[in-house]
Order: C-alpha cells, then sequence, then structure tokens
DNA sequence: ATCACTGATGCGAAGGATTCGCATTTAACG
DNA sequence: CGTTAAATGCGAATCCTTCGCATCAGTGAT
C-alpha cells in the first residue's frame, strides 16, 4: 500500500488553502470595524470553497486565532535590559495602546469565545510567555513568574479593554507597573526577613 | 389620541412573558452541563413564541445575562467587617469556589462576547462594586478602590477560569490577597513620605 | 517517471437557525 | 368602555451550516 491509514498532508494544495484562507482573513479583518469577520467573505476573497472553510475552521473565531496565531512570532519581542522597571514600563505602555485598536481585540476575544470548547487557550500565548519570563530573569527577579505578570498586567488589560473601555496608556501603565512592583517588594520582604 | 409614540409597556403580558423566559433560561441553564443554552428549548419550555424570544433577546448570551442579572442582587452580600484582609479571604475563595461550577462561568462568559456589541458591560456589576467599596471603607482604606479589587482580582480569577482552568481557592486566594495587601501597603508607604 | 492510494477539495442539496411580514391580542390611557 | 399602538403569535422567506458524493492532487512505492 501507499502508505498507513491516518496520516496527515500538510504540503502541496492544503498549504496553499491555508495561506490564502489566513491572508483573506487577515485582511477582512483589518479591515473590520468591530473586528468580526464573516466566513463567506473569507472564503470568495480566498477562492477557497464556503464548505472547505467551514470543515478546516469551524467558526469565524477559528478562522481569526488561526490567522493571528500564525504570525503571533513577528510581533516585536519584549524589553529585557535588567530595569525591571523600564521594561515593564515599555511592555505595558505599547501593549496598552494596541488594546485601544478594534482589530487586536478579535483575536482575544476570540480565545475567550473559544476557550472552554477545546483545549487551554493558554498554551496560544506560550511564545509570549517566554519572553515575559526572560524580562524578569533579566533583572534578577525571582519572587515572581509569568503568572504573576499575567494577574496583575494581562488579565486587567484585557478584561477592561473587552468588557468596557481599554485603559489609557498614559494613565493606567504607570499603575499596572506600580502593583507589580509592589508584589515584588512585598514578597522579596517576606522571603528576606 | 391614548399616549405619545415610542412609549415601552412593561406590564401584564411582557412582565408575564419576561418572567416565564427567564425562569426557562435559569432552569436550562442549571442542567446544561457546559454553561450554554438553546434559544429553541428556552422557548419551548417557557411556552413563548420563538420569534418572541428572538425578537426580545437576540441571542443566547442576552437570555443568559438577562436572566442572572435579574437575580444578581440576591446574591450574599460580602463581609464588611473592618478587617480587610480577613474579608478579602472570606470573598475572594468564596468567588473562586463559585468559579469552579461551569454554571457560573456561563454568566462572565456571555458578558465576555456581549462585550463591544452593546453598552459597558461592567454597569451589570454595579451593585456589587458598591458592596466592594463598603468592605473597603469598613478597613479604613482610601488608597484603594473598587477598581484596584477588580483589576487585582475579579480580572485575574475571571481570566483563567475562562481561558484555562479555574483556579484552586485554597491555594491562590491566598496570593490573590496577598497581592491586594502589598499594592495597599505600598500606596501607604508612597503617600505617607 | 509513473501508479495506486487516500486525504483534501469542490459542488449542490439538505437541514437548521434566524428573521420578516402581517394578523391578532392586550396593556395603557383617555 | 373605546381607542391606540406595543407585544406577541404564526407561518413563510431568508440565511447559515452541514452533509453526501464526485473529483482532484500529494504522497510513497514501484
Amino acid at each position: 500500500m501507499a502508505q498507513a491509514s491516518g496520516t496527515t498532508r500538510p504540503g502541496g494544495r492544503t498549504a496553499r488553502t491555508r495561506e490564502a484562507v489566513r491572508a483573506a482573513t487577515r485582511e477582512l479583518l483589518a479591515e473590520s470595524a468591530d473586528g468580526t469577520v464573516d466566513i463567506a467573505e473569507v472564503a470568495a476573497r480566498s477562492g477557497v470553497h464556503l464548505a472547505t472553510v467551514y470543515r478546516r475552521w469551524r467558526t469565524a473565531d477559528g478562522l481569526i486565532i488561526d490567522a493571528v496565531v500564525d504570525d503571533l512570532a513577528s510581533r516585536s519581542p519584549l524589553p529585557a535590559t535588567g530595569d525591571l522597571r523600564a521594561d515593564l514600563q515599555t511592555w505595558i505602555t505599547g501593549l496598552l495602546t494596541d488594546l485601544t485598536r478594534p482589530g487586536d481585540l478579535a483575536f482575544s476575544r476570540a480565545l475567550l469565545r473559544a476557550g472552554g470548547e477545546g483545549r487551554d487557550a493558554l498554551e496560544f500565548a506560550e511564545p509570549r510567555i517566554r519572553q515575559i519570563q526572560a524580562t524578569l530573569d533579566a533583572a534578577g527577579v525571582t519572587v515572581l513568574t509569568w503568572v504573576d505578570l499575567f494577574e496583575l498586567v494581562l488579565a486587567p488589560a484585557y478584561v477592561r479593554a473587552l468588557l468596557s473601555a481599554p485603559m489609557d496608556p498614559a494613565v493606567d501603565a504607570v499603575r499596572l507597573v506600580d502593583n507589580v512592583l509592589a508584589v515584588r517588594s512585598a514578597r522579596e520582604r517576606a522571603a528576606g526577613g
């Protein structure tokens, strides 16, 4: 026989379809005012048949997640100079600025929607998580982990953006940084004393 | 003429319809394993016509939000004894325990989904917000507001529950409390110095 | 190179979900 | 009571999603 049953086949036409759909999704997402994407439009623009899009991506959220995860690695890296306050300030200001754009919110909204219907959605954030950890390591901080930055920075920023209005980078970044440093100090004092 | 155009009409049959649908939604939500509700089932059980349910509630999330908001006021009040650590510990442990139940997650998921499509979703939380503020006031804390508790406690707890797995009350409540108190100390030191 | 094999796709039709138009009911007000 | 228009019920129309089957094309072996 040619091959064992159940093999996957990522090359050639399949890869072309994938890329066409991803590109169409990215384009339509950029054009969309509310961070929404219509499956029929994605199919039309990509030239891929509607039924195929449904089969492989299932939902509009699936399209968004796949498209965004695909170029998540190409994002600008986080600063890791060893000066924790400065690094955090830079990172968080940029993050909050991103969240003022509807297109950037679409991804997180899609993730939250998809969460609970499948696997752990945090796995998508893994590359970013490693960068966050690197920032902490560069500063020689051992009492904080990426989980703390997730809780103190990412969660509030995203929830506020999704639930009411995005934070103001100029105003809120400082508070978030201060909160992180407050927790750091408290833990170092507790550990040292 | 009878009345000016554009009046709303909340009494009588409308109220009956509303209540029937809310009750059906609550029942089906309690029976649902995944915090999902089917509009057709709600219509069938409530005896309200399918088209009416669509007209007034639009989506399944709309049903869930309306039903849960409706009895949000009947929740047990937050402790406000003046001992901030104890009050926070009690509240957060209860909160994290609630979030381990799928039914309780449904509401927050629905809110996050609906967010961005309508008005500020935080307005639903207003009664709870006032209780949180009361807890802080009882402890004589002036450097923290409900916004801080939202950022330091609610946001991380909900995001974790929605995105991956709920927190463990026994383990994570302590950390969240410590974080709040760390921020409080830092701010009081900054203000006092 | 060429072949057999099978996963992926295209296509149209079937099946549901959502919305629409209109007739009827009924709360609100004089 | 009588009038008025909001809310509802009802069935049809529309739209979205899934299905079954035929075809296409990459994969590995010859």
